[in-house]
DNA sequence: AGAGAACAGGTAATATAATAACGTCTCTAT
DNA sequence: ATAGAGACGTTATTATATTACCTGTTCTCT
């Protein structure tokens, strides 16, 4: 049996939202670190859907509620700060940013992203990283980090068809 | 005993270049496409050394040589036939090319990117990418294509330090 | 409580990466 | 020779991200 993963089905999505804001603020204290109204904001709207988004759309919507228009440093500031402290994820292949599903531990999630719905579905597999990590080695080459960005149709699109 | 890439140690990189140019050629006249001479000079551009290349490093180099200078559509569009044809690859975290080590088969390398001297060494483990259709395929996701970028030390700037 | 440091964020300008739209020239096949 | 496709020039524009500088707030130490 296929376990479907939340991200690729319907759900009751502002539970995500406010589970991340309620983990962000609590890991943010315990960091010590100050989750402000903007940067919660920012993560808020980075979590408005399990597709990934990028900085100028969170800066069109920022500039149409404040009135005055936000400018580009106010939103990547708040975005390198939640990446700092794992709170969301960069996106490279897309130059957008999606919330993070487990912020509890420092990681570096694999994205399964869906050329349809177009919804990142984070994993975390050892299995991946390791196979990773064994064939660098191989050659020589020690790892810091890792970039795995998958395309391809997640399970509710492949019904769908 | 470790195989370090040619990548990441020195050699006759001329030899590099001539033999990825002539590779290059005998696949476009196999394909019934055509390697332009602009083309080819891009390509010999990316080639120019393992580091990936922007696009705005070669425009900038065909610009000075030219005297005209060169537009960015001019680049972009012989990057994409060179995509196209397998010739080079882009590497999506770094918005940079680089040639492709094996343009005779269809394939997406893996990518070791050394922090160090910024060299990039294309592996192709089936291992690694078995390992991404394994996982996807236990929720459901089908894989169209995969970006694997890895950032770390490569043997030779391991030595050095 | 007050001084000073560290942090957060506003603002303007600029850098970097990529694409759109349109025109012209050149091959190549008939 | 000529029509059509392909290659490329050219101008403008869009998208993404950073720099530099300044202001105001919060924290810390005394």
């Amino acid at each position: 049996m296929i376990l479907t993963p939340l991200a690729s089905r319907p759900h009751d999505h502002s539970r995500c939202v406010s589970q991340a804001l309620a983990e962000a603020e609590s890991i943010c204290a315990r960091q010590g670190v100050r989750l402000t109204a903007l940067r919660k904001r920012v993560l808020e709207l980075v979590w408005q859907s399990h597709k990934p988004l990028g900085a100028y759309d969170i800066l069109a919507v920022l500039s149409e509620e404040d009135g005055r228009r936000a400018a580009p440093p106010t939103v990547y500031r708040a975005l390198d700060f939640l990446l700092e402290n794992g709170l969301v994820h960069r996106i490279a292949s897309l130059n957008a940013f999606v919330g993070c599903n487990r912020p509890e531990h420092a990681h570096q999630g694999q994205f399964l992203i869906c050329r349809q719905c177009h919804a990142a579905i984070e994993l975390e597999q050892a299995a991946i990283s390791q196979a990773i990590v064994a064939a660098a080695a191989a050659v020589g080459f020690s790892v810091d980090s890792q970039t795995v960005e998958v395309v391809g149709l997640c399970a509710g699109c492949q019904e769908a068809k």
